[in-house]
DNA sequence: CGTTGAGTTGATGGAACTCAAATAGCGTGG
DNA sequence: CCACGCTATTTGAGTTCCATCAACTCAACG
């Protein structure tokens, strides 16, 4: 298996308006700057960064997926977070020297590495910088927020149908076509990450499909009614059917 | 009810090697600086700052405690945190224009306010200052990665052992002195934080009681075997006794 | 065509929620 | 100081949701 995108120069990524040095200098720059940013493909199950080692990049996720492992799990979940295309890693190990999570490709994806020496003295000497990355640090933590509410306050049907709208959306920013997702993941890690076990996440898919909300073909799952998946999220009860609202 | 702690200056605080300005220049360079910290009694109940208005201040907690509310919840909870004495709230705001929670305390409390103006010049001036603010916001982070994990992948009296166990490793950093905890927020908010009905919350609490693990007295509670809660919290089973091991 | 692994579906039990009642704390006022 | 009333907390009984275990389907692949 391919993954989606293809190697392209910064330039020509997609992402670029996402990217986070791309926002910050353009490509001479950095050169100056001597911020090399280096490209790699990361094959399926291999990992990014380890847990306990000390960080030397940033992360950015080029296509793909990734995913942020917890090792201090015991018997249950580990999955932290999914990094979709255009989204960062490895922000919290700016104010530790070693990572404390685990950074895994679930698909074949390519992966832009920004050294963080390099990084921090772009930030010394550029407020412009230190601005950015507050953002996206605050930004990270509403998100780790958003994901607290959604496990610890809702059932299994609203905590699935969040992770489809909260997917869409994310990949929408980056202007993902239509309402068809690919789900790098499989649905062990979705489980994980939602705190619930596979068999709950299929047949909660399987009561999504036949409610006609969405529709499921193995990892691509195409919304169909968003209007409806979103009140299944804000607590709708399961089966009600209201004749006219 | 009054707080526990006694209004005192910086220096004479308990918290002053935690205080975040305390680490960073001492009180008469703060002066210069126009780095004006306002102390403040904060009622039980009362709001120190809203969800939507925008954040004029970092806050410390000097004495009681301080609940974060999320407001998006529907039904069911919206704690994200407690700060307990010489903590910091609003910590997420430095990115953001406007607070996406709601600060309240849960007891009558003493806050210290640093305007933010005058703080994020002390960051663009002195490196040591955004170093400083860094290392929070990673310790923020990593704070909600370990609670994420305790309400996600812990059933109800492991959560209940983990949150005691972390309110009282917090208690001690500052100095509190024996296992003797008082809770100042009640049953409801505990619940609400652990993602649990406070009956739930009541009946572990009885539980680990019966099993001479803590003493419940209303809101005092007392570790009496904190290694054996220790390893309820990592997931021993609820009335293992073993013969000999 | 058999194998393998991911995903789905069914049956059952357990953990936690819900509703309801009893009890304990705590402040107030006699 | 004690009785009172209010609220917070605890306890009990029944129900629901999800995990567990197990069987089954399906697609990919040699």
């Amino acid at each position: 298996m391919m993954p989606e995108g293809k190697r392209v120069g910064c330039e020509l990524c997609g992402l670029w308006r996402m990217c986070f040095p791309g926002r910050l200098a353009n490509a001479s720059e950095r050169m100056r700057r001597g911020l090399r940013i280096r490209r790699m493909r990361i094959p399926r199950g291999m990992m990014l960064y380890r847990s306990g080692e000390r960080v030397e990049s940033l992360y950015m996720v080029r296509s793909g997926c990734i995913k942020e492992l917890d090792d201090t799990g015991g018997r249950h979940g580990s999955v932290i977070n999914f990094s979709f295309p255009g989204e960062m890693l490895s922000l919290q190990c700016l104010g530790v020297p070693v990572s404390t999570t685990t950074g895994v490709a679930v698909e074949p994806s390519f992966i832009c590495a920004v050294p963080l020496g390099a990084f921090s003295q772009m930030c010394a000497t550029s407020s412009a910088a230190t601005i950015e990355l507050t953002r996206l640090i605050a930004k990270a933590g509403a998100a780790a927020r958003d994901s607290l509410t959604l496990i610890r306050d809702k059932e299994a049907h609203e905590r699935v149908a969040g992770f489809l709208l909260n997917v869409c959306g994310r990949l929408q920013l980056r202007g993902a076509r239509g309402r068809e997702l690919r789900l790098g993941m499989n649905r062990d890690d979705i489980a994980d990450y939602l705190g619930l076990r596979s068999e709950t996440v299929s047949r909660c898919f399987s009561e999504l499909a036949r409610r006609q909300l969405i529709k499921v073909r193995a990892k691509r799952v195409e919304i169909v009614q968003i209007a409806e998946l979103r009140r299944v999220f804000h607590g709708a009860a399961h089966a009600e059917r209201r004749p006219a609202d």
